[in-house]
RNA sequence: CGGGGCGUAGCACAGCCUGGUAGUGCGCACGGUUUGGGACCGUGAGGUCGCAAGUUCGAAUCUUGCCGCCCCGACCA
């Protein structure tokens, strides 16, 4: 049992705030807004990383770096990205300091004002399209597939740790194609990438589909999303892939030279995810006693804890646990002995269950005795003593069918919680209760308005394989072709 | 920016109303007993009571001003 952890059904939030806190994952830094990362919360982020990555160059994408600041002139050039973004912008006017007149600490040198202010990003898309106008000539030098790690600030009012902070980390995906259709495709093509990531890594379920007009990116012609369905019943924005249309190449001159030789603004798109996947990522699986940890992104697979009173009983089993770390480690599973004695024992189970560790193995005097271990996983609490010889065969078979399990769990947990309403009595009381509601909407941003004033809800996104079905609008009774994705979001 | 709350040891808080030796729990250090699900006992270290001014013989406590943080709304990946 975690000691006072909160219960998701008494308080989620604080349940959320306190797991982060506790399975150090995070805290909250004097600065305000912003978070530390700490390095077990880390650890599973560069997980994140890594496989992203990879799949980001297994479509064809390199890595580049582009500066934090945007001159104020760039962000301007295209208007509704601008108007967009410009109400949370951090602005640096200032290039200097200089000491107090009272002798006591620093002021702002007034005298090193800058000409232009620059704009610490809230995202690339200027400062990038501003530098391919210099790259881009002709078709031959399409499509440009460029991704950058980053961190950006978006001056929230809220912020949480994780899923919104003012400073966050994230990639942003940069492309620049010859043809429209090919850029849609590009944008298609990431979200799908999005969902592989978030379905098969982090075994988070999520719907795929295209956000209405007031959900979209500014500046996007279309912004595709996925979206993932929490514990308490709200939706949360997993990543986004926006396409552009030529908006950024008309705002930044960017044009090249077709096969024709005719001149043509560039096609565009830009896809991201951020640190707030590791929200998503606790707030679907974890539990009371803390977090849980698919196994693809556990920063420690497997945790070996020996139980014994002396330092010869430790001796000998250290001497059996030993091959079995080898093995592990060979099978490419990372492992964590922990034969500290600073903590006991029943304390270390109940700090690796509130860490997520997915697969628990312990060995105390009675196992050495009968040649067997104690293997424990962390989602189903269970445990079983399994013979010595078997313990690599068994853990390594235990951390696929968890990496499944929990997928399953969390899918069924969705499909519990996704209705279909026809009426807007039924609507209200559905979205109080929480969990996706499928409704039809008759697709104008006004009737999207007022369910949001009225009941707080927002059309999560227009599902991409959605069932083509005819229908009415459960607001105004206009007519609908399809059924829409409403709920509380996060 | 509106509404509410809070600043006292590393953390969580009590003390303030009714001014007089700054306290409790957790954590930390040391010693001992323990060790198969967050051990126990003993000893000890640790504080400009958010900042500044005022009232007073005396302020964590009363008064005024300032600063910071949190929660609830509007905004958002």
């Amino acid at each position: 049992m975690a000691k006072g952890l909160p219960k998701r059904s008494e308080n989620y939030s604080e349940w959320y705030n306190e797991i982060v806190k506790r399975a150090d994952l995070a805290e909250n830094s004097s600065v305000r807004g912003c978070m530390v990362i700490k390095p077990y919360g880390f650890a599973i982020w560069e997980k994140m990383q890594r496989a992203l990555d990879d799949m980001f160059k297994e479509t064809g994408h390199v890595n580049a770096y582009f500066p934090l600041f945007v001159p104020r002139s760039f962000l301007e050039k295209e208007e509704e990205h601008a108007e967009g973004f410009a109400k949370e912008c951090a602005v640096v006017t200032h290039y200097r300091l200089k000491g107090n007149p009272d002798g006591k600490g620093l002021m702002v040198d007034p005298d090193a004002k800058l000409e232009e202010e620059l704009i610490i990003r809230p995202t690339s898309e200027a400062i990038i399209w501003n530098t391919y106008k210099n790259w881009i000539q002709s078709w031959r030098d399409l499509p440009l597939l460029i991704n950058q790690w980053a961190n950006v600030v978006r001056w929230e009012m809220r912020t949480r740790l994780f899923l919104r902070t003012a400073e966050f980390l994230w990639q942003e995906g940069h492309t620049a194609h010859a043809t429209e259709d090919e850029a849609i495709e590009e944008a298609e093509k990431m979200l799908g990438v999005y969902a592989d990531f978030a379905e098969n890594w982090m075994a988070v379920p999520v719907v795929q589909g295209v956000k209405s007009p007031n959900e979209r990116f500014a500046g996007a012609l279309e912004t595709y999303c996925i979206e993932a369905l929490m514990q308490d019943g709200k939706a949360l924005q997993a990543g986004t892939s926006h396409f552009l249309g030529q908006n950024f190449a008309k705002s930044f001159d960017v044009k090249f030279v077709n096969k024709e030789n005719q001149l043509e603004y560039a096609w565009a798109t830009s896809w991201g995810v951020s640190t707030r996947l590791m929200g998503a990522l606790i707030m679907a699986h974890s539990d009371d006693n803390g977090l849980v940890l698919p196994p693809k992104l556990a920063p420690i697979q497997v945790v070996i804890i020996p139980i014994h009173k002396t330092e010869e009983d430790l001796a000998k089993l250290t001497e059996k646990i030993d091959p079995i770390i080898s093995e592990l480690k060979a099978a490419g599973i990372s492992v964590k002995y922990d034969d500290d004695d600073k903590q006991r024992s029943g304390w270390k189970f109940a700090e690796y269950e509130l860490k997520g560790v997915p697969v628990r193995l312990a060995m105390g005097m009675r196992d050495l005795e009968n040649g067997t271990v104690e293997i424990a996983r962390r989602d189903t609490l269970s445990k079983e003593s399994v013979a010595l010889d078997a313990v690599v065969n068994t853990v390594k078979g235990l951390l696929e069918e968890m990496q499944t399990a929990i997928f399953e769990k969390a899918l069924a947990f969705r499909e519990e919680n996704t209705f279909v309403v026809d009426n807007w009595e039924d609507f209200k009381t559905q979205i109080e209760k929480g969990g996706f509601v499928m409704a039809h909407w008759d697709g104008t941003a006004e009737t999207e308005e007022k369910i949001k004033e009225e009941t707080k809800a927002t059309i999560r996104c227009i599902p991409l394989v959605g069932i083509e079905e005819a229908g009415k609008c459960i607001y105004t009774g206009a007519e609908s072709a399809r059924r829409v994705v409403f709920a509380k979001a996060y």
